[in-house]
DNA sequence: GGCCAGGTGCGTA
DNA sequence: TACGCACCTGGC
């Protein structure tokens, strides 16, 4: 894997900024393309070309600007800490040259030629490390919704609980005690629909520390982090499992959908078996997911 | 105006 | 255990 370098840090219009290099197979792009969050719009990239996206992510409004694969610049008051902040959260310290090689060779002759198509299609897709709370939620809303929508819900669930960001520039995801305090009603005034109650159900179960988020971060058994997150009414496999993909690091979950059944129906007689990519699953379902949806 | 969207819970065989 | 169906809402 290429060394991550900072080749330039600077301040643009006031905002400081930072470049680095070495981050080959990675697509800004595609990575908030893929609809693992829901809180970057593409925005006017900041140099002029090339690609942008901007949001809010680990308490700060933060820009992600790219013009090839070789380089990312992160913008915002907080872009200094890059290595231990924004590097971890788009994976740049996770080596997908090796991955893709993992997950291209794990299935039968049949199941490679379809994967290896996938993970091209999917190439420089990094499986963001979101808050487990937000990607929970965000989760939760996504259900029976499509993503403009939810989009719109998280953000007015956003004005209306969360805490302002450092800078003052945007609103932190609301705590989970702000949801509970708020409580269902309020929450469903939010246009959250039948899903009012499951998220007020899973703000209580968090807030009152019935279900330990942290502890579903730690542990390893993956069945018991299914199990934990199940608990909550209206969490059930694929909610639980894009969760813990997108929001816990458990890269071995791999939800399905039902873009997930048309992949297994057009490709794999019986289903890519997720056991066959073990501990990549997830990274191997956003690939043949991105093949599928975007029809690569 | 009816149908659908990146699911889940519940009621019925 | 395995289905079928309702569910809030907004956009087409």
């Amino acid at each position: 894997m290429e060394q991550l370098r900072i080749l330039r840090e600077g301040a643009a219009g006031g905002t400081p900024y930072v470049t680095v290099g070495g981050t080959g197979n990675f697509s800004v792009f595609k990575t908030f393309d893929c609809g693992q969050c829901f809180r970057f719009d593409p925005v006017d990239p900041p140099f002029g070309e090339g690609y942008a996206v901007s949001g809010v992510a680990l308490g700060e409004r933060v820009t992600f600007a790219q013009n090839g694969e070789g380089s990312v610049t992160v913008f915002g008051s907080d872009a200094g800490p890059f290595f231990s902040k924004w590097a971890p959260y788009l994976s740049l310290d996770v080596d997908y040259d090796e991955i893709d090689r993992a997950v291209t060779t794990a299935l039968d002759r049949d199941g490679c030629a379809v994967m290896r198509r996938a993970a091209e299609a999917g190439r420089g897709i990094r499986i963001l490390r979101q808050d487990g709370w937000e990607a929970l939620c965000s989760f939760i809303v996504s259900q029976n919704n499509n993503i403009p929508r939810i989009k719109k819900i998280i953000a007015a669930m956003c004005e209306a609980y969360g805490e302002l960001t450092a800078d003052g520039k945007g609103r932190c995801f609301p705590t989970a005690q702000a949801l509970c305090d708020a409580g269902e009603e309020a929450i469903f005034a939010l246009r959250t629909g039948f899903r009012a109650k499951y998220l007020a159900d899973a703000a209580r179960a968090v807030a009152s520390g019935e279900i330990d988020l942290d502890a579903v971060a730690k542990e390893e058994d993956f069945a018991a982090c299914e199990a934990a997150l199940m608990k909550i009414k209206g969490v059930g496999p694929k909610v639980a499992d894009c969760a813990l993909l997108f929001g816990f690091g458990k890269t071995e979950a791999y939800p399905v959908d039902v873009w997930m059944k048309k992949v297994a129906a057009r490709h794999f007689k019986s289903g890519p078996d997720p056991r066959s990519f073990g501990k990549y699953a997830g990274i191997a379902q956003q690939y043949l997911f991105y093949m599928e949806r975007y029809g690569v």
